[in-house]
RNA sequence: GCCGAUGUGGCGAAAUGGCAGACGCAACGGACUUAAAAUCCGUUGGGCUUUAAACGGCCCGUGCCGGUUCGAGUCCGGCCAUCGGCACCA
């Protein structure tokens, strides 16, 4: 004999087999309204993963983790009556099959062809419940057109500050449209990777180096297409409320738009008294404009060049190429030591006249504000440490409550020093100054945003390219009948270096017309990831982005979940599953196309998603994140191999809470194999010649008391751990229903079928086909959610826990009816509390009903 | 530095303010077996104690310190540690 286990049971052989009978009948594919057999009167419920980058390493144990959730919940709803949408698809453009192809010359969709080939297979051995009907590809042509048709949507709109949403660009009166579109050009510093030939987005250069690889990134002016997502930071804020996410979500969201309140006040620059010659600061503390003793500007603030006296010019010159060249690393790793110059030129404050020097410094940031600030050294520590080494003067005008040293103290206090609002405090005193600016003309209310516009060009190949040609220097957009823009096809897709796209090396394909170019940049990778929600909803369709009808339905309200108290509510998909990882970048980018098609009213909903869970982070066995180079990556496929893909999913429930991040354990996954080995031989047994047959203890009889309560408990608490995601508790009570039942001498067959629905959520494979051996009417996937029936959980008797002081001293059984006093009068009566509370004055007597009695003696 | 999450046996974990450790793993003991695997049954937080042995009895225990309460893993205040996010955002 070989070293090959014999099998626990026969999963090698049945586990295929239904995956090959729910393919063949189409068993999960779900009917569009219109569609012949549609059920109106089902409920929807649009329940969703984050679909994955198709690499070539394969599928890992975390991908599967949120995606068996999903799967219970598919199942789940399906058998409770509703119209489920499980799609799944792949967000395929993006650096590492453009990667591959620079290094053996096979072309992106090749590589991207045969990796969703495997990972398509590895998701179906899982036995997961998608609409493969309905699977999509970024990649496709047939999607990609509809991403290029949102760009140009976008492209056409402008956001219109008065009705507070996205409208057509027709209908924008001002000079110049190109300087209001949602998508536009600018020449942005922006974040360049020399090694990657290619700009990066803020979100994807960490720590100063690029997310992929982990190469250099250096600050660089390039012309890029940006779009405008900083128009809707108020409703990307504001619209969170409504949302049924992880509160820590909505705050990491929050705290990246960063909204704060204060205002702009202008200086004038002395000596000048032109227009051209204010400098406008942002504040949130302008009741502080008293201690502003120095003035900065961001060192590449367009004013600089106008006000720098001819003897600072040297100092200047040579400190702002010295900031141009500092990459991001290192002007953090720098930050600790303040640097600057003095411009030689002053201002003058507006609230008492004063005149104060002006710097730059790079400690000043020109895309945040106004990119110049008031420097306040007493109450603002950046500017404390800067006027501390520059030796700038330093003035108190913020008294602190507590009596703390006020130089350097940043809360609230009382405003000293200051005679327009001399003993407010803070919050009025800012009320009051800013209104004091305000009729003067000398500032007013402002609010600002961290959040910058969205960086959306890229210089390489594998992405969608823009459907834009420019002519004499201008852009304009291609028509929607030129859809899609498809990339050309290119023998070196190795980056040109110079920063121009890898596009420019197809020459024909550039030439639009005589006059005309096309434009060379491809659009990032979450583009396609911004929408692809929508598309699920009608994938084949050629005449729109989703039909208005499949929109409607699946993206539309569905019956008003536990989690949410409003009627309707302002969320499509009822359940959207992954990574933290996506936590501001995917989920904000989607939200912002999908309000600006809501705006242009292609949609129903204002927004994409109601609910959404973070799955945790599976650890290795080492209890270390899993990495090639610890060597503690587990794969599915040996997982399946040795104990089935149900053993596997319900493994990867098993392990804790969905949402915590756990180490995976081989040892755990034999015991919930084992567990499953004891349903098949709670059916089965094996006779003389090693065949399985029905179990001799199964009997068409009604269950005794005791497994009717079993059964009836676990229906319960199944049902309400599903609902609440609480999927580890679920199976520990599926366990518990086993355990009760092997070795019963009779094993009624009814139960047995209630259990089986109950488990086929979490292993499909097991329970379609101990469903089938049971002879059982039709399919199980096909079968109503079993309910419970109260009257089987009650008992007559319950056991009442006797405590003395909060100690447990004893316990007796008493009547279910027992009343409160009749319960005191048994525990009183008690010859062993008597024992306990002799001598002693009785204080208090609590009564729980039907669970404890706590004697309070003294 | 700021924001957030987490902290319970040897391990993964469970517990509407009401018996801490369900369920699983590991370990140990037993049954079955020529033997092993598999399977089934049992023990298993720590300490003390009664007893010939067993049953039992008592005390301590949910990161640390304090509070509220008849009663706290759970609520409140303060700390510590680990992880994640942001980080000159004026």
């Amino acid at each position: 004999m070989t070293s090959e286990r014999r099998k626990p049971y026969p999963f090698d052989q049945i586990e295929p087999k239904w995956q090959k009978i729910w393919d063949e009948r189409q068993s999960f594919h779900a009917l569009n309204p219109g569609e012949k057999n549609f059920d109106s009167k089902k409920p929807k419920f649009y329940v969703l993963d984050m679909f994955p980058y198709p690499s070539g390493a394969g599928l890992h144990v975390g991908h599967p983790e949120g995606y068996t959730a999903t799967d219970i919940i598919a199942r789940y709803k399906r058998m409770r009556g509703f119209n489920v949408l499980h799609p799944m698809g792949w967000d395929a453009f993006g650096l590492p099959a453009e990667q591959y192809a620079i290094k053996t010359g096979q072309h992106p969709a090749i590589t991207t062809r045969e990796n969703v080939a495997s990972f398509k297979a590895q998701l179906k051995r899982i036995g997961f419940s998608y609409d493969w009907q309905r699977e999509i590809n970024t990649t496709d042509p047939g999607y990609y057109k509809w991403t290029q048709w949102i760009f140009l949507k976008i492209y056409n709109s402008w956001f219109n500050p008065k009705t507070n949403k996205a409208e057509p660009i027709s209908t924008f009166h001002g000079e110049d449209p190109d300087s209001v579109r949602l998508a536009y050009v600018a020449d942005v510093a922006v974040n360049w990777c020399p090694e990657l030939g290619t700009v990066l987005a803020n979100e994807e250069v960490v720590d100063g180096k690029s997310e992929v690889g982990g190469f250099p990134v250096v600050r660089r002016p390039m012309r890029q297409w940006m779009l405008r997502i900083t128009a809707y930071a108020e409703r990307l804020i504001n619209e969170l409320d409504e949302l049924d996410w992880p509160e820590g979500i909505k705050l990491l969201q929050q705290n990246w738009i960063g909204r704060s309140e204060g205002a702009e006040i202008n200086f004038v620059v002395a000596g000048t008294g032109g227009p051209g010659y204010r400098i406008h600061v942002f504040t949130t503390r302008p009741d502080t404009l008293y201690g502003a003793t120095y003035m900065v500007l961001a060192p590449e603030h367009s004013l600089v060049d106008r006000i720098v006296t001819e003897e600072q010019w040297p100092a200047v010159r040579e400190y702002r190429e010295r900031t141009a060249r500092k990459s991001d690393l290192e002007r953090s790793e720098l930050s600790k030591e303040k640097t600057g110059v003095f411009t030689g030129a002053f201002a003058i404050n507006p609230a008492n006249e004063e005149t104060i020097p002006i710097w730059i410094a790079d400690y000043v940031l020109l895309g945040y504000g106004t990119g110049a600030i008031q420097a306040v050294p007493a109450h603002d520590e950046r500017d404390l440490e800067f006027a501390r080494k520059f030796d700038l003067p330093i003035r108190e005008v913020v008294k602190p409550p507590g009596g703390e040293d006020p130089i350097g103290f940043v809360g609230d206090g009382v405003a000293i020093n200051s005679p327009i609002i001399d003993g407010l405090q803070s919050r009025e005193a800012i009320r009051k100054i800013t209104s004091w600016l305000e009729e003067r003309g000398l500032g007013k209310r402002a609010i600002n945003y961290k959040l910058r516009d969205w960086l959306f060009s890229r210089q390489r190949y594998w992405g969608e390219p823009f459907p834009i040609a420019w002519e004499n220097g201008k852009h304009r957009s291609l028509g929607e009948n030129e859809l899609p823009v498809v990339p050309p096809p290119l023998e070196d897709y190795k980056p040109t270096g110079t920063g121009e796209p890898p596009l420019a090396k197809a020459k024909d394909w550039v030439r639009y017309s005589d006059k005309a170019t096309r434009e060379l940049n491809v659009m990032p990778q979450w583009a396609g990831s911004c929408w692809y929600y929508l598309r699920f909803c009608d994938p084949q369709n050629k005449e729109r982005f989703v039909g208005e009808e499949a929109e409607r339905y699946w993206m539309g309200s569905s019956p008003v979940t536990r989690h949410s108290s409003l009627e309707s509510t302002p969320g499509g998909v009822d359940l959207y599953v992954g990574g933290t990882e996506h936590a501001v970048l995917h989920l904000l980018y989607a939200r912002f196309w999908h309000k600006v098609l809501f705006d242009l009213g292609y949609l129903s909903k204002p927004e994409p998603f109601q609910r959404l869970v973070n799955q945790g982070i599976i650890l290795g066995e080492d209890s270390q994140k899993m990495s090639k180079s610890r060597g503690n990556i587990v794969n599915p496929d040996d997982v399946i191999g040795q104990y089935g893909a149900d053993a596997f999913r319900c493994y990867e429930m098993f392990m804790g809470p969905l949402e915590q991040m756990k180490p995976w354990s081989m040892h755990g996954v034999e015991g919930v194999a084992r567990f499953l080995a004891r349903v098949w031989r709670l059916i089965m047994t094996e006779d003389q010649a090693g065949q399985w047959q029905l179990s001799a203890a199964l009997k068409d009889a009604e269950p005794t008391k005791a497994q009717n309560k079993i059964l009836h408990a676990t229906i319960k608490k199944v049902t309400e751990d599903i609902e609440s995601l609480s999927f580890n508790t679920a199976i520990s009570q599926m366990m518990i229903f086993v355990n009760a039942f092997t070795n019963a001498e009779t094993i009624p067959v009814s139960a047995m079928r209630t259990f089986l629905v109950l488990l086929n959520p979490f292993a499909p494979h097991i329970s379609s086909e101990l469903w089938e051996k049971l002879k059982s009417p039709g399919d199980i996937t096909g079968q109503a959610w079993p309910s419970y029936d109260q009257k089987f959980l009650v008992e007559d008797e319950v056991e009442i826990v006797i405590q003395v002081n909060g100690k447990v001293r004893d316990r007796m059984m008493m009547s279910i009816s027992a009343s409160d006093e009749e319960v005191k009068a048994a525990v009183l009566a008690n010859p062993k509390n008597a024992e306990l509370i002799a001598g002693k004055t009785i204080r208090k007597l609590v009564v729980v009903p039907k669970k404890l009695v706590n004697i309070v003696v003294a």
